[in-house]
DNA sequence: CTGAAAGCGCTTACAG
DNA sequence: CTGAAAGCGCTTACAG
């Protein structure tokens, strides 16, 4: 098992045949007789042969390696919900196609542009996942000059690189129904990073939704995502000379925060206050009360871009995936508006 | 700047030299005139050259890749504070190395150990990284027998692979010191998962503490890192006869939950309970009372590893790494004993 | 100091 | 169907 590698060369000698024909037959390609391929494969398999991926690369012009570049402070990756779920779901999908994903992180835009640079100069990578998509994302121009094959995780509409997507709509959509039929006519929310796709996206579907059931949009308090601006948005709400009797939170992380800081302020969750957030983190299902969310799926997501970024790089194509809507998740958080009004 | 790649014979013919004076000038290595050099080295830029990580990994019988094979559930990641860090700092340290990270997850045990018998068949990787050590870890045999370069993260003492290493002791010595200064005679522990590296050190650690401070241990509550651990824990520790005026948790995560049932139980922290952690997460300065705690160093940690792990891939030996221990962090989840006792 | 050549381990036309 | 050869883009002895 030790010291010597096996390569194709001892493979095609103890088989008496050419090492094309042990490629050929390894590799299910034509041009080899059935007797002869199922002699290499029982050789191979003898011999513990396993494929250098450094000569495959260097012959066949691929890594077998696809790049994710995360745009985070590393430091506060902790919290976030969407990370190990979409990667495990990106290996999912290629590691049984033969690739594997290298991964970078940095807190820097710049840093991250020259990430993409350097993994396309070194030729490291046959092509990158693109999420946390921001509005006119600077990567986007980068990677196109680049040539390098992407694929985006929840872009806008229309855009350029084929796309996984899953739409908050549907989900947001239900979580308002849920807050009218518990008799809510007034309710707000608060912001995500104001150039994230995600936060505009989220925004309008709030806003549609109350339109489609015939409210008027209650406040909007801007935010970042974080437990912190949450707290914040708790005050000024609270401080509001008719507060909002509902919350709809961008993430689970800003509602978390946002019902410590209304409970620290004395103010009942659900009873004078109720909290919505998005995401589902498993955080939501311990706090007290455990969080109404909207549900999404990393991993599914993971998933999809994965297998479309191979697609793409190995036939040249991928076709957009749309996964089915985020749902509405009801726990304890949210209950009847209080009788006053 | 798109269609046909620059290779080194562009560089060659363009400079009128040949090839392998290119390779020389450009790795710095010696046999080329300090003329010569500057020449290639200009001419490269003009060209915008950069080598392929194709022919390099094929003639240099390196990969120029790490593995990182997370023993994890990748749906569960999002709460682990230890992660983003380590991985920055990896990056940290090998990026300007030459050397890029791939990441796998896995929950499964044995999946675990095929990916890591996977990287050293296919020469993905010229090392790995073993973190979350285990009791007897399965993965150490299977490193050993693959013969692939290692470097572990806290593992025990006399370990057989290069390491680096963050003491708990300190930081736990220094928390129990402000514990027994507070007027706490009783103070409890709940415990990691109890196969793991990290919750016997820790463990040890208050043990001995508590020893040094001439008190006997108090209560020992099994855990497993969670907050529902740590939740269930509470009920455990309040039920008892004689229940303890401090706790000390194995990580912040079951810290929180500890605190939040305590609440939950109507017992005031830190007035009836103090409650301190380990890892100094962020979700930790949230949290109300915020958690005293004893601060880690995954970013140092990460970066430390990276070094010893090329040191030991491109020079065959690392020395053993010790960085500053862990240290107390004081906040408000601790505070004076109650008279009574 | 400089260059021609072999070799890393594969894949892929191209002849037989 | 089968095999000899070229080539992917480098590095590394080895001659001059």
């Amino acid at each position: 098992m030790n010291g010597e590698r096996v390569t194709i060369v001892d493979v095609a000698t103890r088989a008496g045949v050419a090492i094309s024909s042990v490629s050929s037959a390894l590799n299910g390609r034509p041009g080899v007789s059935e007797a002869t391929r199922e002699r290499i494969v029982q050789v191979a398999a003898e011999l513990g042969f396993v494929p250098s991926l450094r000569g495959k690369s260097l012959s066949g012009r691929r890594a077998f390696t696809l790049g994710l570049v995360l745009h985070r402070d590393p430091d506060v990756l902790e919290l976030d919900p969407f990370f190990g779920g979409f990667i495990g779901g990106i290996e999912d999908a290629i590691d049984p196609r033969g690739y594997a994903l290298v991964l970078q992180i940095s807190a820097e835009p710049d840093e991250v542009l020259q990430r993409y640079e350097k993994l396309a100069a070194d030729r490291r990578v046959d092509g990158v996942f693109v999420n946390d998509l921001e509005v006119d994302d600077p990567r986007i121009p980068v990677i196109t000059r680049l040539g390098l094959p992407a694929v985006a995780v929840n872009p806008g509409a229309d855009f350029p690189l084929p796309a996984v997507r899953q739409d908050p709509d549907d989900g947001i959509r239900a979580l308002l129904q849920h807050l009218v039929g518990l008799g809510h006519r007034r309710i707000a929310y608060v912001g995500g990073r104001p150039n994230m796709t995600h936060s505009v996206q989220r925004e309008r579907a709030w806003r549609a939704g109350l339109e489609e059931l015939g409210l008027e949009p209650g406040p909007v308090v801007p935010g970042d995502f974080t437990y912190l601006a949450g707290a914040s948005a708790a005050s000024t709400l609270l401080g509001l000379a008719e507060p909002p009797t509902a919350v709809v939170c961008a993430n689970d992380l800003s509602a978390i925060g946002l019902i410590a800081q209304a409970q620290h302020l004395g103010v009942d969750v659900p009873g004078t206050l109720s909290v919505a957030g998005f995401d589902d983190i498993r955080l939501g299902t311990y706090v007290r009360p455990p969080l109404t969310t909207v549900h999404t799926s990393p991993r599914e997501l993971g998933r999809h871009a994965g297998r479309l970024l191979v697609d793409l790089i190995e036939e040249g194509v991928a076709e957009d995936v749309r996964i089915p809507a985020a749902e509405l998740i009801v726990r304890e958080s949210t209950g009847p508006a209080p009788a006053a009004g």
